[in-house]
DNA sequence: TGTACATCAGTGAACGCGCGTTCACTGATGTAC
DNA sequence: TGTACATCAGTGAACGCGCGTTCACTGATGTAC
């Protein structure tokens, strides 16, 4: 043995990233536990600090919440964008493809998605969230606009709404495991289909 | 004054039907408080009964929960039923108004939607609720299968699934007031906008 | 019809627990001079 | 470079509260005979 002991390692005072600490820990919770068991005390506890440590950074357990949805989606708009260069230099398809994205975040990270998108404890007045959850907005507002400019169209609110609900429902049901057959699909043939039905909200 | 005050009438030890008023209290709770914020001990003190009754009919919160969210799913395939019969007699017609009662649904009753769609408190493995929410899956399939009939084909599962997934992404969203626009207009022309963004989902 | 008894529905006191919040504190860091 | 001081980050004990659960109980109802 000429490793020390890690839990023998002096303990610094100070953590160094707290805030970054708790918003992993806070995500861990909800994944394990739900929102609805969700508890400043038990964050603190995981990320091995003080119970009363979060309140410097976060105020309250709707401070965290609101932070971490904030962060939800901003890594939601990132995970979109990676799939949407997938769909290469055709509008439509880079539309379609930035849905399979939002459809893949929603399966990977159920719990996330359920603060973000079913949940009252966020606050969205907050300027940090109301910014990354219009950003995510924005994303689709800007893809549906590219495949209307390549048609020489105005974009069209309706077609954004439509685009919006269709991945919204597939995401949202396959993420509650609603969706069965899809789920016991190869990815592949799975895809092809998810492609096949946010395919029929595009105007041709 | 000739009424006798409400509450000196004399209050029968047996409640008389308490199944029923624990669950409309629920229901009110969910509506006030929010699942995260949901209790026992408030459904009781809502009922005007002590605090261990909701034990004799449902056992623990999750049991409860489970019931209101079976009488959920009963009340939403009887919304939707109604909605369907608007419809008239084009099976096309009728899948997009029972759509619209799906949507409906979700905006009056919100947080009953989000127990039955968006939590893992109702346990799904409970008769009851299996079979209620089973029933709601199933009519839609049925309006799909009419649909297909109508045109000498067979039913298609990714045709139900489309119908339910852009039914079921426009319910959450509004519920959730994200769709800003669709809003702000009357009724009218917010549903001809529903159902032409539902109708792109029926193969023609 | 009357009585005895089992079963059921609801009561209310008691318990231990985890929660959010407060508060005086301590250790570490940054800055003025 | 050194010292003094302000600010910041995290501690740990204490508090009151609402929670679920348990338990002996009581009032009401249903049934056997």
């Amino acid at each position: 043995m000429t490793r020390k002991k890690p839990a023998a390692e002096p303990r610094p005072y100070h953590h160094g990233d707290l805030r970054a600490a708790l918003l992993a820990a806070a995500e861990a919770e909800l994944v394990e536990r739900g929102i609805e068991a969700f508890s400043l005390r038990s964050v603190a506890k995981r990320a091995n600090v003080s119970h009363a440590a979060p309140a410097h950074h976060f105020g309250d357990t709707n401070g965290l919440l609101t932070a971490l949805a904030a962060e939800g989606y901003r890594r939601f708009v990132a995970h979109q964008a990676a799939w949407e260069d997938r769909g290469g230099t055709d509008p439509a398809a880079r539309l379609i493809e930035s849905g399979l994205g939002y459809i893949d975040f929603a399966q990977r990270h159920p719990a996330l998605f359920r603060l973000m998108f079913g949940s009252d404890r966020p606050d969205y007045t907050t300027p940090e969230l109301d910014k990354a959850a219009y950003a995510a907005y924005q994303q689709i507002e800007a893809a549906n606009a590219a495949v209307a400019a390549a048609k020489g169209r105005e974009a069209d609110s309706t077609d954004v709404e439509a685009t919006w609900a269709i991945v919204h429902g597939l995401a949202d049901l396959s993420s509650n495991q609603r969706l069965y057959r899809l789920g016991t699909l190869p990815a592949k043939q799975r895809d092809a289909i998810l492609r096949s039905i946010i395919a029929r909200n595009i105007p041709g």
